[in-house]
DNA sequence: AATGAATGAGAGTTCATTCAT
DNA sequence: AATGAATGAACTCTCATTCAT
């Protein structure tokens, strides 16, 4: 019978469908003022139904985490085989920005959040961040290997350069930019990405990617 | 009478209780589970009695908020008066990070917590960070005439250096660090920072600043 | 399927039961002194799930004064077919203090109380109340132009009117009439209303309409 | 000493003044949205100090209860040696009716309000109003006596004219005259009240008092 | 007499969650 | 799978009243 993996796809599909308005009502909201009833009602359906596929409302936010994590794994994918390192690296800190600034609410649950620690074992999470942090320190690695960035330490200028794109996102995110104009922020992020990118690789002539698009809010 | 003068000072010690216990409870649990109940227990009162010296509990949120930035600016001016600006730069980013790290909850409130927003105009924000990001903003421009930094747009700089210190203290406040060794963070810290400095002075000769404990959680 | 049907009525039940409740807690203590959980109690039920019935509780006021006016307006529909239209305002004037002696509780609501002053607009409680006061204006209009009245201005009298049996009902309502044995307030009732309708009435000999029960409280 | 009998009188200053202010606001927000704070904050003077003049919120109200009858007395005493009784009827109704209009507060509490119910026993009560109605009841007596009211139970005539100036000026305190503009009001109780005055004493020639001042608001 | 701090009880209301149907 | 009713615990906030000073 097809019909008992009719029933699972639509299973599946009710789960996406309170993913996302969750997801939205989140961002919007903030956790605790999204109320199961509200998520409820946009989806036209009873609170009480949705505990038929979550098991409570902490679990949404635990799927939606997952949820994130999987397109930026998949958005860094697209960048994952440029042969040179160094612009591989510049790449996929544009894939990164892009990604924080087109998702939003996943990149607050993410990354910034505070509800998600009490929901989420801190192990469970480390897996789930993991392949990304892996996939930027490999870089990273290479970079230092074919000597293009000179460091005694992968995981210090890992983590610096992955502050540098987390502050740039988180504070724009947050609405800590009120001293710069909303309309100049694309080009502040940009040329201050581009400025950051000539600093650490100032003797190779990559290109500074001022087509990209990654910094389109 | 020295008595009207000592209750003014109980009455201001007791706001400064008040403040203690929710900072320290906002950041362990959210704004939202924080109860004022439990911000009174926490210091032994009763839960009404915080309301003869908050409006409600969005009041306290914003004193937390004032206090911080007055905590932040502090700490900036002990480094305002160095001669060179880049090496006032790089002890202002020290002071930022030095900032974060010993005042987590402060800085949680200023510059990531998404609930501020709600309660504190946009404009009394800006107009309480504003002498901060003055600070470094003006100590950027210096470096610019000086030809130490060369740029054509100082926001995109000054924006791209705060998101690097911002992201760095933000992403461990929040505990995005879980890949990093909570022992190896101080020196993970402080190795980033130093790998950024140098990126950015390259032809100065500015000491490290290694013994500098600004990177101690 | 009736079983949408039933819960229909079920739901309607449990409005009336509110309602009923709070009506009695209402008179019995007043508006203010009347909690949720009171009225939770008396039907034993949860204050909580009160509110999946009623907005708030100033929505339970609003509902019992909508049925009140209607339970008026039902009686006074009892003497509308009446030809004599002196006979007719005199049995509406009973009508009226049966209303009010029989369902003080919302006699309270309707012509006395002022907390509903802040619940309902101006308008919408006048709204409510104009059919009944358009009735007894038409009356009097009738009396006048039959000549059994005799008046320069239809409102004066038809607000006198009201005033005398208001008078009645809201002084013994409100227990204004400790001077008079509570037994003995029927017959005082019925021989103030005989008084006054032979001093409006003198030449006509309707019937002092002893035997109506009006009165009896 | 002087001294003892001036700390009397600022005493009794001190009461009156918070009797002021506590009619006014419990005319003005009702009993129970009237805080003793408030009370306090419009005499300038601290919650705990009214505990010092009155027993309680109960007391004070009990307190204005005993000045309005007072008032009342006191008026009704300026027409008490008019020597015919029908015109001094007449009269008694039309300063009735003056305290009413003008003393709203006091009205309130003296004949419409229920709180007063939990405040004063109806014994207390009724000996507080039996002088006015003693007037009032004295008045009619001498009526029938003399002929120009003829009924066998003197109440009955007590209570329904009674009735009828409280109906005036309740209805109208209570804001349950919205069908009739709020400028006609003085002339609708005027002649309102004129109508009735000849309804009673149809053969007696006694002037319809129109030029009196009773009636404006 | 007057103050200001403090209390404790309780108000209306919200909401995640459960459960019978 | 889905509903609608119901719960119970908790929330913020208010306020009459007391009391040490």
């Amino acid at each position: 019978m097809g019909s008992k993996e009719r029933r699972e796809r639509d299973r599946e599909q009710m789960r996406e469908n309170i993913i996302d308005a969750a997801t939205t009502l989140f961002h919007e909201f903030g956790f605790e003022k999204t109320t199961i009833r509200r998520i409820a009602d946009k989806i036209e359906y009873t609170p009480g139904n949705i505990y038929a596929y979550f098991k409570n409302k902490n679990d949404i936010l635990f799927a939606i985490h997952q949820r994130g994590f999987k397109i930026l794994y998949t958005m860094e994918m697209t960048v994952a085989e440029i042969p040179d390192p160094a612009e591989r690296l510049i790449k996929l800190g544009q894939v990164y920005i892009q990604f924080g600034l087109r998702n939003r609410p996943y990149y607050d649950l993410m990354f910034i959040d505070s509800n998600i620690q009490t929901v989420i074992h801190e192990d469970d999470r480390w897996k789930e961040g993991q392949d990304s942090y892996g996939v930027l320190r490999a870089t990273v690695a290479e970079c230092i290997q074919t000597g293009v960035l000179s460091t005694s330490d992968v995981d210090s200028v890992t983590f610096g350069l992955w502050a540098f794109v987390h502050g740039l996102v988180s504070l724009y995110v947050r609405g800590r930019c009120a001293m710069i104009p909303e309309e100049y922020m694309p080009q502040v992020l940009q040329e201050s990405y581009a400025y950051f990118q000539n600093a650490f690789f100032p003797h190779k002539d990559i290109p500074a990617l001022l087509d990209s698009d990654a910094f389109v809010v």
